[in-house]
DNA sequence: TTTT
DNA sequence: TTTT
C-alpha cells in the first residue's frame, strides 16, 4: 500500500550463536533468537518479576549477515532494525503453521553491536569486532557533506569497497 | 533483561473494523488488522508488483483502546507503536499453535490517526474524530514548560480529566 | 562510536513548498519544512490548547529528493525518518549560529508519502503520486524471497533502473 | 495537528556526568550530553574516519530523571527516545538564539541503561543499578496479561509503589 | 481483509 | 509556515 512503513526496533541478547546458511552465491542467511525482557515488581508481594520476550530474526542482507556471522555470539547484545514478516509453512504433519519473523532484506535493515568485541558466551577467539553496519550500503558510505559543494559527486565511488564497517 | 527494547511501529490501514471485547470492568480490549504493503518493478517484465503483510494488534491500552473503538474503522489509517508478543494456544484439535501479536499495553503504546476524520469505508456516522493519543497518560498531560521554574507542580492536576484526545 | 544509532522519525505536514537545490551532477537537495503538533485540553480552563513544533528536514538522498520535488507541496503529509545533525555557521554579523536539522543522508534515511496524491494546497496539478520511497536504494529491490533458494541472485540486477517508486 | 508523530531514538554514550536540576517540589531536571558517531572507510586513502554528532537531552520525566541521576555518568552507554523540540533564547550580548533538545517530557519517553552497572568513568560506587525505565508509568506496572480474563482489574493497584524499576 |  |  502506498503509504505504509513496517518497522521493528529490537534491543536484546541472543540467546544462542547465529545459525548461518548460505545461498549458492555464497551470500549468508543468519538466522538470530534474540531475547529481550520486562521487569516489574509485583504490588502483592513485593517480588521482582521478570518476562522474556524470544524473537527470531533473518538476515537476508548481505553486509550485515557477515557482520552477524562474524562478530555475533551467544549472549551479544544487538540493536536490530527490520520488518514484520509472517510466513505460513507446513509441519511434517500436514498441519499449517505460522511464524512471524523479523527480517532484514537485501539492502535494507540494521544492525549494531551494542557490547565491545561482541560479547558474548562463546570460546571463539575475539577478533577486533566491527560494530556498526546499516543495512542500505554496499560497502560504507561516508555521511554526506553538509551544504555540499555543487561539484559533481561520482556515485560509483561510494560502492568501491565492500567491507561493511 | 536489563536494558533491552521491543518496539514495533506501524503505518497501516484496517483490513476490517475494530473488534472489541471488554473486561469485566467495562475497559475494552480492541484487536486491530492492519496492512502494510511494498510496491516494486519488476526488472524482468517491467511489472509493478505488490506484497501485503497483515499484523494483528491488540490494544489493552485502555485510551487508546476507546479511541480505536470510536473513531476507527475499516480502511483507516493508523500510525501504531507497540510491542512484539507470541503466545502459544492449542486449538481444537490438540494442536500448539503460536501467535505473534503487536501489544499495545496498558499505560503503553502510542496511536495516531492518519487520515481525516478516521477515513474508512464503514457505513457508521462520522463523528468529530479524536486524531492523537498515546498511552502512557490517563487524560491528556499538557507539554511540560520548558526550563520550568522551580514552582511546585502537582501531579495530580495531571490526571483529572479521563478524556483521550 | 561503534554502538549508536541516531534517528528521528517524523509524521506531520509541509509547512511550504520543498526548497530545492541542485548540485553540480544534477541530484536534488531538499529542504523541507515540517510541523508537528500536540493538543491537549487546560485543566484550569477546559480550554483546548495546541503547541506546534517546526522541524528543518534535508534531504541528501537522490532517490528520495527527487520524490519530494516532484510528489510533495505545501501542506502534504509525510513520514520521514532520518538522523540529528547540528551545524554551526556564521550569520552574516558574524555571529556564531547553530542549526539543528533531519538528514536524510545519500542512500539513507525514509520518506513516504501519507496523503493521496501528495495532498497539500498547491495549486500545481496532480500527478499520479509515487507514495513510497526508501533511501537505501537506487531504484527499487523487490522484497528477498523467503527462504531463498540457492540459486545465484545476481547483485547487479537489482538496480538496473532508477524509478524511486 | 492531528495525526502527527515526534519521535527521536538514540543509542550513545555520556560526555559528562549528568546535570541535575530541581523543581520546587523535588523533582529532578536532568541534563544529559550524548555522542553518536559514524565510522567509514575513505575511499580515497583507505583510512578509517569517524563523525560524532553530540546531542543535549532533557529529562522532565520525572522517573527517569531520577533513574539518570542515579545510575548514569560520564561513559555510560544508554538507549533514549524522546521528542524535539526547538527553543528561542536570548544570549547575554543580547542574540537571539536556538537549541534543539531531545526532550523526555513528564510521563513520556524512555531510558535504558545498555552497559552493566550504568558503565561510565566517573569515580563513584557502583550501586545496583536500574537498567530499564519508561515514561508513562508512576511506577511500573506489570506486563498486562494477555487475554485478560474479564475480572476487575483495579487500576489503583497499578501505582502503589513509586520504584522506577 | 486494507490501501494505491 | 502545516494540520485538526
Amino acid at each position: 500500500m502506498a503509504g505504509s512503513v513496517n518497522k521493528v526496533i529490537l534491543v536484546g541478547n541472543l540467546g544462542r550463536d547465529p545459525e548461518v546458511r548460505r545461498l549458492g552465491n555464497g551470500e549468508p542467511v543468519v538466522n538470530l533468537r534474540i531475547a529481550t525482557s520486562e521487569t516489574w515488581k509485583d504490588k502483592g508481594t513485593g517480588e521482582r518479576k521478570e518476562k522474556t520476550e524470544w524473537h527470531s530474526v533473518v538476515i537476508f542482507n548481505e553486509n550485515l549477515g557477515r557482520v552477524a556471522e562474524q562478530y555475533l555470539k551467544k549472549g551479544s547484545k544487538v540493536y536490530i532494525e527490520g520488518q514484520l514478516q509472517t510466513r505460513k509453512w507446513t509441519d511434517q504433519q500436514g498441519q499449517e503453521k505460522y511464524s512471524t519473523e523479523v527480517v532484514l532484506q537485501r539492502f535494507r535493515g540494521e544492525l549494531t553491536i551494542l557490547d565491545s568485541r561482541g560479547g558474548g558466551a562463546s570460546e571463539f577467539g575475539d577478533e577486533e569486532p566491527g560494530q556498526v553496519a546499516r543495512g542500505g550500503e554496499f560497502g560504507r558510505s561516508p555521511p554526506m557533506e553538509r551544504r555540499p559543494e555543487p561539484a559533481g559527486a561520482s556515485r560509483h565511488s561510494d560502492f568501491d569497497d565492500d567491507i561493511p564497517f
